[in-house]
DNA sequence: ATCATTGAATTCTCTAGAGAAGTCCCTCAT
DNA sequence: ATGAGGGACTTCTCTAGAGAATTCAATGAT
C-alpha cells in the first residue's frame, strides 16, 4: 500500500562501504594507509564478520583498496605508465599538452621476464586477420620495478618470417620491427583495438593482480605500406598501471 | 618441515568456479544460458549457501556471468559497439581490415537520455588543461537500444564560448564542433587518454552496470590548429559495450 | 649483532540457518 | 481472452561461529 518515499535504504554493508569510500576520496585516508579491518568494523558497527567482509569487498572491487593477507586492507595507490599510440603526433607539439592524469615512466625501464617463441597453428581469429594458418608466436611478459605490468603475444605469418631472427628468442638490435624491415616488410600502419574486462585466473596469476583490477586488452595489427598484415600483437595490461594516449588530427 | 609438492590446492569455491568457467569457455554453456544457481550448487557439491555464492561471485566478477535477482545467474553476452578514434585513417583503406572482435553498430542509433548544461568553476585538473577557471559544462548520457552505455561530460572555456549555442541544451545542427567552427575555433587535433577501472556507485547506477563490469574512461582534449585547447570531454563507457579502435601510421 | 622461534593480529575459507525481496508461471475469476 | 492472485523459486542480506593461512614484531638463543 504505502509507497516508500525513499526508494530503498541501502543495506548495512553498503553504508559501511560508502563511509569508508568518502574518507578515501576526501583525502582523510591516503595512498597506502591502512583501513579499519574486519575486526574493527565488527566492533564499530556491531555486525557479523561476513558483513564487514562484504563492505571491504566493495572497496576492493572498486579498486580503491587492496587486501594484504595477514596484514590488513590498504588504500591503493595509482601511478600509471603512459603508453603512447602514435609518438609522431604526440603532445609535445600541441599546446602545452597538459595531461589529465599524472603518469611517470621516468627512469623506470621495462624488463622482459619471460620469453617464449614457438611455431603454432593459428587460432581462427588470428588466422583471419593475418591470412595465414601457421604463425610464429612470441610470448613475453614485461615488468617495471620488478612488478609485472603487461603480457604480450605477437603472431607473425610463418611463410613471411621463416628463417629470420623473429623466430629466435633474441630478435636482435631494433627488435622485430627492424627485422620486418630487413625482410622488405616494414610496418607502415597500425590498427589498435582496445577493450577492458576483468582478468581470468591465468592473467591474475601472471600479472599478480589484486582483486578489483581490470585488464586492458589491446589487439594491434601492423600493416605494410601495401596493406599486407605482418603482425598481430595481443597485449594484456594491468589497468592500474597504465594510461593509454592517442593523438590524431581531425 | 615438509614442502608441499602441490603448492596449494585451490579452495572449494574456486574449484566450483573453475568448473563452471570451463563449461562456459568450451561452449557447453552459451550466451544467455542459465547457470546452476545457489541451490543447485549447494546440492551438487554439498556446500553451504555462502560457498556456492562465492563461486558464482567469481564468475560474475570476471564478467562471464550476470545475476538476475529472483531469476537466476546467466552467461553474459558481449556485442560491443565499435568506436573509432580517427575515422580519417580507418581500416577501410588498409588491407581487408579484418577485426579481432565482432562488433556492430549497424542500425543501432545512439539516443541522448539526459542533458544538462551549466556554467561552473572548473576543478583543478580541468582548469589546468583548458587554461580557464570558468567553464561551460555539458553533461549527457547516451543509450543504444534503450540501454545506457556512455556518460559524457564536456567542458569549454567560458570566455571562448560565451553566447554561442554551446551554452544551450540544443547545440544546433552539426553539434558543438560546428559551433566551435562558427566561432573561428575549429578543432584540428585531438588527444585521448584512456584508462580502465571499476565503476563507483554513481556510475554503476547511471549506466545500470551488472557486477564485474569495468568502465573505460576517456579524457579527450580538442585543440585548434593554433594549439589552443577548446574542449575537454570526459567519457565513461560501459566496457562490455565497447571496443575502441585507433588507426595511425608509423 | 644476527638469526630462529613464538605469539598476537589479520585476512581467508567455510558451515548452518533465517528472512527479505524480486521473478516467473500457473490457476482462477471475470 | 484477459487480468488478478498465489505460490514456488531465486537471489540478496545478515547473524554466529570456527579453524586455516599468513604477516609482523617482539623475544630469546647463538
Amino acid at each position: 500500500m504505502s509507497e516508500s518515499p525513499v526508494p530503498h535504504e541501502p543495506p548495512i554493508y553498503r553504508r559501511i562501504a560508502d563511509g569508508l569510500r568518502s574518507r578515501i576520496l576526501s583525502g582523510e585516508l591516503r595512498d597506502g594507509d591502512r583501513l579499519p579491518g574486519e575486526n574493527a568494523l565488527m566492533a564499530d558497527y556491531a555486525v557479523a564478520r561476513a558483513t564487514a567482509r562484504q563492505a571491504l569487498a566493495v572497496l576492493i572491487n572498486e579498486g580503491l583498496a587492496v587486501p594484504k593477507r595477514g596484514s590488513g586492507v590498504y588504500v591503493r595507490l595509482f601511478k600509471p605508465i603512459r603508453r603512447h599510440g602514435s609518438r609522431r603526433l604526440s603532445r609535445e607539439q600541441w599546446g602545452q599538452g597538459r595531461a589529465i592524469w599524472d603518469a611517470d615512466t621516468r627512469g623506470r625501464p621495462f624488463t622482459v621476464d619471460q620469453v617464449e617463441v614457438v611455431l603454432e597453428r593459428a587460432p581462427e581469429e588470428v588466422a583471419d586477420v593475418l591470412e595465414s594458418g601457421e604463425v610464429w608466436v612470441r610470448r613475453r611478459r614485461y615488468s617495471v620495478d620488478g612488478r609485472p605490468v603487461q603480457l604480450a603475444t605477437s603472431s607473425f605469418p610463418a611463410r613471411l618470417v621463416q628463417g629470420s631472427a623473429i623466430t629466435l628468442p633474441d630478435s636482435g638490435p631494433g627488435g622485430v620491427y627492424a627485422r620486418l624491415g630487413d625482410l622488405g616488410l616494414p610496418p607502415a600502419h597500425f590498427t589498435e583495438e582496445v577493450r577492458a574486462r576483468m582478468p581470468g585466473p591465468r592473467e591474475t596469476g601472471l600479472l599478480d593482480l589484486p582483486g578489483g583490477t581490470p585488464v586492458i586488452v589491446i589487439a594491434r595489427t601492423a600493416y605494410t605500406a601495401g596493406g599486407l598484415p605482418v603482425e598481430l600483437n595481443e597485449m594484456v595490461l594491468d589497468s592500474a598501471a597504465y594510461v593509454l594516449q592517442y593523438d590524431f588530427d581531425a
